[in-house]
DNA sequence: TATATTCTACCATTTAGTAAGTAAGTCATC
DNA sequence: GATGACTTACTTACTAAATGGTAGAATATA
């Protein structure tokens, strides 16, 4: 997945896990420096402000969070599939050294950023809950079951749930419990 | 609601309100120093290090908060009003400058904080998802209606969402979407 | 007087950020 | 094909401010 070629990716990836993993205000450019092997300076090379580095991991992470998504699309055709890999995705990262969305923590870190990257953190909500409102839309077309809610609520339904539950794993430590309550979930549906 | 009688109290009221907008990563003693005026030795004096400061808040918190639980129990006895309070008890926090949960926050950053912290934090979700339960029980016993689910489960749905509710709506800003996600979520029970 | 509380004055370390230098590569020109 | 100008990618060495934390003096309060 992630080839760790140019410094510059390094930088970017450990800077990314780092901020999933303790937030922006628990880490530290010393602390990528030392993980890559490299000097502090070099990261200011490549990133004068910190801000600017999280801004930059911001837009990669919100490029690649999109193109996954549009995988899904190519990847499957029902849509009950898409959902499932959509659950799935948000899995991976919480198996990953448990760590959760860069988006989640950022919003719960989001009094100590300026309106572009509050933003930019924002869009990736709006842009998750646009992508599943499109998967129910299909959903319902080629199903008999219609819901009183509308499409735009109910997805944003899933989307709290699925940012919610990557929280309550976190503080057991016992991702079983996220299958559990997504199987559940889909049972609602 | 809050006295901010002694020093030893205001330490910890204020120690609570940064962490709730800004981590635990995100704030020094030397803030609360200067909020409530006083040096940052006698912070100190009390909290003589930074995990045993967030560590009383934290404990502080999670009693006040299933005193709160048990004021509704008092105050109601049908148990969609009872939810209904559960919901609005969350929502003031996010009314009040836009803070979240504690335990919403510090689950966020639980890597950063020693087992004895995180189980504090974990206790308080399981507290709320037994009281959720229990109202779910008494509903349950008063309605016709019966769910697959099991009540358990779907405590922890219930929980879930909150959870999540309160990172969309602190990264849209907007907290009418609460609201709506609540009355959503209601009409499906 | 004794005890609890708060202060001044410090410490070592870490923080984000800067300045200046260096080694290696690119590239046009003679 | 060698020379010099310029660029890229990094390092060393530093700064000022902030960090959590401590020792001991000063001041209340009982």
């Amino acid at each position: 997945m992630e080839k760790n070629n140019s410094t510059l990716e390094r930088i970017l990836d450990e800077g990314r896990h780092l901020i999933q993993k303790y937030g922006y205000n628990g880490f530290s450019y010393a602390d990528i420096a030392e993980i890559i092997g490299i000097k502090k300076a070099s990261i200011h090379y490549y990133f004068p402000t910190k801000q600017e580095l999280v801004r930059a991991v911001l837009q990669r992470y919100n490029k690649e969070f999109l193109n996954n998504l549009y995988q899904i699309d190519q990847q499957f055709s029902d849509p009950l599939d898409k959902l499932k890999s959509f659950f799935l995705l948000y899995r991976r990262t919480l198996e990953n050294d448990s760590k959760i969305c860069l988006c989640s923590m950022m919003a719960a870190e989001i009094s100590s950023f300026p309106e572009e990257i509050r933003d930019d953190i924002n869009r990736f909500f709006l842009d998750n809950q646009k992508w599943i409102e499109k998967v129910l839309a299909q959903k319902n077309a080629s199903d008999d079951s219609s819901f009183s809610d509308s499409l735009s609520e109910q997805s944003r339904l899933l989307l709290t749930f699925v940012q919610g539950a990557q929280l309550l794993v976190r503080a057991s430590g016992e991702i079983d419990q996220y299958d559990t309550m997504v199987n559940n979930l889909l049972k609602t549906l």
